[in-house]
Formats: C-alpha cells, structure tokens, sequence
DNA sequence: TAGGGTTACTGGTCCAACCAGACAACGAGT
DNA sequence: ACTCGTTGTCTGGTTGGACCAGTAACCCTA
C-alpha cells in the first residue's frame, strides 16, 4: 500500500477510534511522527476531507468533525470493520437500508423496465455453484434491477452499499453474517417471484417479494448474533 | 478556492461530460496544462481517487472508470449540477430515494424511539419564518426523525441525500425545485401528523404519513418540470 | 518469428523553500 | 487598569526540482 494510504488508514482508525478529535496536530508535524513527507500527509488529509471526515483551515487547524452529522454513506465500509473488529450494529443497519431501497427499487423496475424480468431469470443461482460464484450472481442480479430503475442515484446507492457488505469480507469476526448473505443468495424461489414479478409489471408484488427476501437475511443475522 | 480544489472542479466535470474518458493525461502534463505544480494536480487526483472516479496504477496509467458501475452515493451533488446546468432526472432520482429512505426511517423512528415525536413537535414551520429559517427547520426536523432509527447508516444517508438537495441552491436553472421543497416544509398538517405518530409508536402510521409528504414533492416537482 | 532485455514513460516520495491566512501575545495609547 | 492595534509566529497552500519504483512498449537478439 502506498504511504500516503497507510497514513490515510491510520488518521481515519485513529478518527473512528474516538483517539483523535478536536484540532489535528500540524502537517509538519504528522509528517515526523509518522516519519514521512509533509506531502505524504498532505495526501491523505485530503482523501479524509473528500470523506467529509475533517474540517481544512488555511491558516488555523484542521479539525475533526462530528461523523454521525457531517460524514457520507461512503463511510460504510470503515463503519462495518471499525475498530479492527466487526461492528454488529452498523452491518445491521446497511442490511435495513438494503431492505429499504432494494424493495423500492424491485417496485421501480417492475413500474419502468419490465423487460428486465428476463434478465434476471438468467441470473438464479444453481445448486452447483462455488460460494464465490453465487456472490457473483447475487451481485449480478441486484445490478440488473437497480438498472432497471433508470434512476443514476438508487444505482450508485447500490454500489455504496455493496461496498459496505463487501467490507465484511475483510473481517474473520463476521462469519454469521456472510453465511446469511450466501444464504439469501441461495433463495431461488424468491428470486424468480421476483423476476416474474417484474416480467408482468406488478410494482406491488414486486415490491412486497423482496422485502420479504431481504428481510428473511435480517432476522437470520438477528438470530445467529444473539447466540454466536 | 484552493489551486487543488479548482484542479479537481475541472476534472471531475471533463469525467462528468464524458469529454475525458479512458487514461488521463500524465501528472507532469495536466500540471503543465492547468499550470500548476504536480502536487497540486496530485492532491485533485487523490480526491477523484477517494470518489472512485479514477483508478490510480503506478507505473501505470490513471484511467477514468465507468461511473455508474464504481461511483458512489456521495457524487450526487455533482450529478445535481452536473454539466454546469440542472439535472433533472438526477434530482427527481435523489428525491424518489429520499421518500423511500425517510419512510422506512419514519417507521424506525416510531418503533424505537417514540419519544423523539415530542422533539419534532417543536420543529414544526410557523408561517412567519423566512425562506432560510424554514429550510433550517425543515432540516432539524428529518435529522431529529433520523436520529431517532438509531442506526448510523440512516443518518448518514440523509447527510448524503441532503448534501444532493443543498447543491440545488448552486444552481439557478432550478427554482421550481426549490419552490417545491419549500411547500413540504410548510405542510404543518402531515410534519404533526408523523409527530403525533411517532409518539404514540405507530410505525405503520408513521410510514404511510412520510410516504405522503415526500411523494407529494415528487409529483409536485414533476409537473413543474413538464411545464416550466 | 519468438524471446528477453533495455529504455522511456508512469505514478510515489522526498527535500527545501516560500506564500498566505489566522491567531495570540504584546505594547502603545487612553 | 483597560482597550485596541501591531507584530510575530503559527497554520495550511504552493512551488521547483530531484530521485525511487513500477509498467509497458520497443528493439535487438537467438
């Protein structure tokens, strides 16, 4: 990893942490501690800024802000490993959200892009696959049909939280919660009620059926925390 | 602005219009072309980097990815203003995420923390306040609700959303927007309502109430925009 | 013609300055 | 003793030039 991105790591733990608040010691002298260039720091301090993470002041301190008001979703990924470990309640939260914008997104597709129905039948899992391949179609299909939404933001929206989810990978704490995900992946059924919704352009079904599949993948993740 | 910020304007709009696609110039010559220093080129790439809209290979070259593919929820103010004018699509699109999100928040709010309804029962628009004091109330409002989930990811989703909302005011090309958020926010009746049913822990009640109020901006915005 | 090595390019890092804005400490005037 | 302006020193912003570290294309050889 470059050094400008370990600094990077290091000053958003450390801001995550709760260990660095208020005003950040000087770039200068960053750049000592952490035995680097000032440009190196500089780097980094600008990718935290981008993350709406800190506040730059030319000529007065840069200062660490209140993340729950001013930080973005592009935050989940380092909400979900937070802390080197797992963080149950905030993966908790992405699932809900998934919940909340995949149904809507299901009803928008069936509304707009009944089209896409047939896509998605294409893209039912198999008994055969490897875990990796059914991420792969699982992924697959949920880009299909927020496609079909027409809509640029619910599609990024996916991409956000996609990359949240997918920071569950980096952490050995999380098993239960990927094994519920390959479970839901698995749920062919569902999935094809799904498509078939969309197919005759019922919005309502559409709508009803994946919530209910993405909300069988919360209370699973629900059980297997409260006895891991 | 900052030589860097500017940089990184420039950039981001030639990814946003499609005019620069594939591999960017080097550094050493957008530096020459910008004239400006490499670091400052540097620094604007390491924000486009951060914002997945580059890809950065040493030794390799820095190519622009596909932006509905590896973007995320935080370009939205961008897409608002994208192309200098007004995106209307891309708003419609941010306000349609919004109701489904503050719905599902709405009913959150109501299971989990009733007693957040007295809170926004006192946030609620009188008909003196100014243009500025209603959008800051309006504000406070759905950030009390959103507080109320419990969940970080809501609130942080609304700081997004939010943040796509504020760039409106940037552009002028967009009146009708604004006029439209400005009636929701002066529709006391239904804010009191959801209040009301948050208080006495009425997630089905909240929901549909919410749903109402954000709808209605949609299809406000959406005549006004058929006949501007 | 296929292989490998050289070379010219890319981004990554460093050093050593200097510019520009903010802020606190200090001293003159009241 | 208090107020207010000046000044010094801190902060981030920018510059130039140099060198390191990878990649990739090119050319020369077997």
């Amino acid at each position: 990893m470059p050094l400008s991105g370990q600094i990077h790591r290091q000053l958003m733990d450390a801001i995550l942490d709760g260990t660095l608040t208020g005003a950040l010691p000087s770039e200068r002298e960053l750049a000592e501690t952490f035995g680097a260039n000032r440009h190196a720091v500089r780097e980094a301090i600008k990718r935290l800024q981008q993350g709406n993470l800190v506040e730059v002041n030319q000529g007065g301190a840069t200062r660490v802000l209140d993340i729950p008001a001013h930080a973005g979703l592009d935050l989940l990924p380092e909400l979900v490993i937070a802390r080197g470990t797992f963080n149950d309640e905030a993966t908790v939260g992405v699932l809900e959200l998934r919940a909340c914008i995949g149904a809507d997104a299901a009803r928008l597709c069936a509304e707009r892009s009944p089209h896409v129905g047939a896509q998605l039948l294409d893209l039912l899992p198999h008994d055969a696959m490897s875990d990796a391949e059914l991420a792969a179609t699982g992924a697959a299909y949920w880009t299909a049909l927020v496609t079909g939404t027409d809509s640029l933001p619910y599609r990024l929206a996916l991409n956000t939280l996609m990359a949240g989810l997918e920071a569950i990978d980096d952490s050995p704490t999380a098993k239960h919660f990927m094994a519920a995900l390959r479970d839901e992946s698995r749920r062919t059924a569902d999935l094809e009620l799904l498509a078939r919704a969309i197919t005759r352009s019922d919005p309502a079904a559409a709508h009803a059926t994946a919530t209910r599949l993405l909300n069988t993948s919360i209370t699973a993740v629900r059980n297997a925390a409260d006895r891991p």
